[in-house]
DNA sequence: CTGAAAGCGCTTACAG
DNA sequence: CTGAAAGCGCTTACAG
C-alpha cells in the first residue's frame, strides 16, 4: 500500500472526466479568466475529486521556471543565518516562490558541491548566506544562474546581487558605547579573515583614533593572548574587549568564567551579530545587531527583481546596538 | 549581461555540434556503456565546450522521478535538528540524491503549508524532522508521497516510515545518573505536550519506582513552581532536577542565577538533546545524547527503501548520557 | 468561450 | 554501435 501506488492524475484524466479539452482544464485550474464560470467549477470538482495536481516538471519544462529558489547557508546552526533565511522565506512566500534550503557548514569546498546540485535541480536563482565564499567560484556560477549574496561587504563581480550590513557603522556603534561608559582600555579580538571580520578590525582602530584613544587600541591575536594581558597586578589591563562576532565572545565569556574573571565587572563585552544565544545567556550579552530578516527580504527581493530584467546592486543595510548585561563602566 | 542571457545549450545542440543523433549525446553523457570510447570522449569534449548540462525538469518528466528529497525540519537553529539533517544529507550524498530543506518554525500551520509546497515542487519523498505533526494531516500526506518521520515516539498509521530515539532508556539514563551521585529528591521539569514530553514525563516516573524513590518523585508545573520550593528554609528541597529537553534546562540555569541558586552546587540539573549549547554554557550541561546523524542516515536509508517498494517500518534509535558540570552529588 | 496542434528537453524501446 | 520516433505532462498561440 505504498505511495503512489497508482499512476496519480494528469490534465488528460481530469478532461476526459469533465468531457472537455486539456486546454480548458490547464486554463480553469490556473484561474485563468477567460472560462465560463460554471465550466470552471465543474473541472475544478473533478480534479479535487480525482486529486489531481499539476506536474511541477511538465510545467517548469514548458515555462522555462520553476518558481523556486535556492538558499545556500554557511551555517545551519547561526541564529543569523536562519534569521536571514526566514526574511527570504517571508519575502518569497508573498511572491509565490518556493525557497528551498542547503547548508554548507562553514566548508568552501562543501558550498561549491552544494551550489553545483542545486543548480542542477533547476532553480530559477541563488541566495548564498556566506561571508566566506570564494569570489572566483561564485563568479563561475553567477554565470549559470542569477546569484545574490548575503554578508560580504566586499564588491564581487558585477552582474552578482549583494547584500551586507555596514560593519564600519556596526563596530564604531560598539566602541562608541564602551568609551561612553568611561572605558579607555578597549582592546578588540578579531574573528577569522574574512571581509566582514577585516571590515570590522579597521573600523575598531578607526574608531579608537576619532575618540583619541589610539594609543589604548589593540588587536590582541586570540584569547590566551588576552587573559595573559589580565594579570592582576597589570595596571594596564584592558578593561573591555569588542569581538568581532558573537561566537568568539560566547567563548572569551566561557574561558573567563573558567578563570574567574568577572563580566562585566573586571571586564565588559561587547559581541558582534546579536545571536540567538546573546539574550539567553548568562550575562547576557551587548550585541550589535544586523537587520537580518530585513537583509533577506532585501535579498529575495533583488533576486526577483533580477529574474525580471533588473541589473545586480550592492544594498547595504544599517546595524543597531543591543545593550545587555556584558557591559557596563570600568571599576575604577 | 544577465545570467542566462541565452538559451541554454541543450541535448539537440551538442549533438548537432557533434554531428550525432540526441540519443547518443544522451547515452554518452550518462556514461551507458554502449557507446565507442572515441565517440564518447567527443561528444563529451563538446557538451564540455558547450557548457551543456542536462535539464533537471525534462529528465525528471520521462523518468517519473527527480531524485530530489526534501527534509521539512521543525526547528532550523536546534542543534538536535541541524544533526539530524547532516546524517540524512551525507546518507543522500552517497546515494546520489539531493536533499532539500525547509523550516517549520515549530509552527504546525507552516508546517503544513511548507510540506504543501515541497511537494508540488516533485521530490521524490520526504523526511519531517517534528515531534509535533499532527499525525491525521501526516497520513493525507503520506498518501501523495513517501514518508519518514523522525523524533516521533508514538506509532503513526501504516505506510510512514519512522525513526526515533528511546525516550524510557534516555530518562532512566539520567534519574539513574543523578540517584548514583546520592540525590534522592529528584524532580521533573516536563516540555511541552508533544509525545516525547509525555513518554518521557512517564519514564520518570517509572525509574523513580523503581529506584524505590517513588515518595520523592515530583513533576513540577514549570519553572516559577520549581524556584518556588527552593527556599533556603525549605528542609525537603529538590536536590536535583531532571528537564524534559535542554531547552527547558537552559532556560532555568539562567533563572537559577539570576536568583543566586548554585548549579550544580544547591542543584544538580540533566538535560535532554544534548544540543549543540549544553558544552558552550556554564556551567556545562548533562544532557541525554541521542545518536542524532545516526538517525537521520537511517532515516534516508529507509526512505530510498520505501521508493524501491519496501515496506515501511519504525527504526528505534538507542540514548546514551553526556556527562557535564551540571550535576553533581548533593551538598548534605 | 472552447478545442486541436505544436513543442519544452529529455529517455527509452525499436530498428537497423 | 547508432539513428528515427514516440511520449513524459504541461502551456501557449492559433483557429473557430
Amino acid at each position: 500500500m505504498g505511495a503512489k501506488s497508482h499512476r496519480a492524475p494528469t490534465l488528460n484524466d481530469v478532461a476526459a472526466e469533465a468531457g472537455v479539452s486539456k486546454s480548458l482544464v490547464s486554463l480553469a485550474v490556473r484561474g485563468d479568466v477567460g472560462v465560463r464560470p460554471e465550466t470552471r467549477t465543474r473541472i475544478l470538482d473533478v480534479a479535487d475529486r480525482l486529486g489531481y495536481h499539476s506536474n511541477p516538471w511538465a510545467r517548469s519544462l514548458v515555462r522555462g521556471r520553476s518558481q523556486m529558489i535556492g538558499v545556500l547557508l554557511d551555517d545551519l546552526r547561526s541564529g543569523y543565518h536562519t534569521d536571514v533565511v526566514h526574511g527570504i522565506e517571508d519575502e518569497a512566500e508573498t511572491n509565490g516562490m518556493s525557497v528551498v534550503m542547503a547548508d554548507a557548514r562553514r566548508d568552501p569546498a562543501l558550498l561549491r558541491t552544494r551550489l553545483e546540485r542545486m543548480i542542477g535541480l533547476g532553480l530559477d536563482g541563488v541566495v548564498i548566506v556566506s561571508g566566506r565564499a570564494d569570489s572566483a567560484m561564485i563568479g563561475d556560477f553567477a554565470r549559470r544562474v542569477p546569484l545574490v549574496v548575503v554578508g560580504r561587504p566586499a564588491e564581487l563581480s558585477p552582474g552578482i546581487g549583494q547584500v551586507s550590513n555596514d560593519d564600519r557603522t556596526g563596530m564604531r556603534l560598539a566602541v562608541h558605547h564602551l568609551a561612553s561608559l568611561g572605558h579607555r582600555r578597549i582592546v578588540h579580538l578579531p574573528g577569522s579573515p574574512r571581509p566582514a571580520a577585516v571590515a570590522r578590525r579597521e573600523a575598531y582602530l578607526e574608531t579608537m583614533r576619532e575618540l583619541g584613544l589610539e594609543d589604548h587600541a589593540s588587536v590582541v591575536p586570540g584569547i590566551e593572548a588576552l587573559l595573559g594581558t589580565l594579570a592582576p597586578s597589570a595596571a594596564d589591563a584592558p578593561t573591555a574587549v569588542c569581538c568581532a562576532t558573537d561566537r568568539i565572545a560566547v567563548e572569551l565569556i566561557g574561558e573567563l568564567s573558567d578563570a574567574g574573571v568577572e563580566v562585566p565587572g573586571r571586564l565588559s563585552i561587547v559581541g558582534y551579530d546579536n545571536i540567538d544565544f546573546a539574550a539567553r545567556m548568562r550575562p547576557t550579552l551587548t550585541s550589535v545587531d544586523q537587520p537580518r530578516r530585513a537583509m533577506g527580504s532585501l535579498a529575495l527581493r533583488q533576486l526577483t527583481d533580477m529574474l525580471d530584467g533588473a541589473d545586480a546592486r550592492h544594498e547595504i543595510a544599517t546595524p543597531t546596538l543591543a545593550i545587555r548585561r556584558s557591559t557596563a563602566a570600568p571599576e575604577r
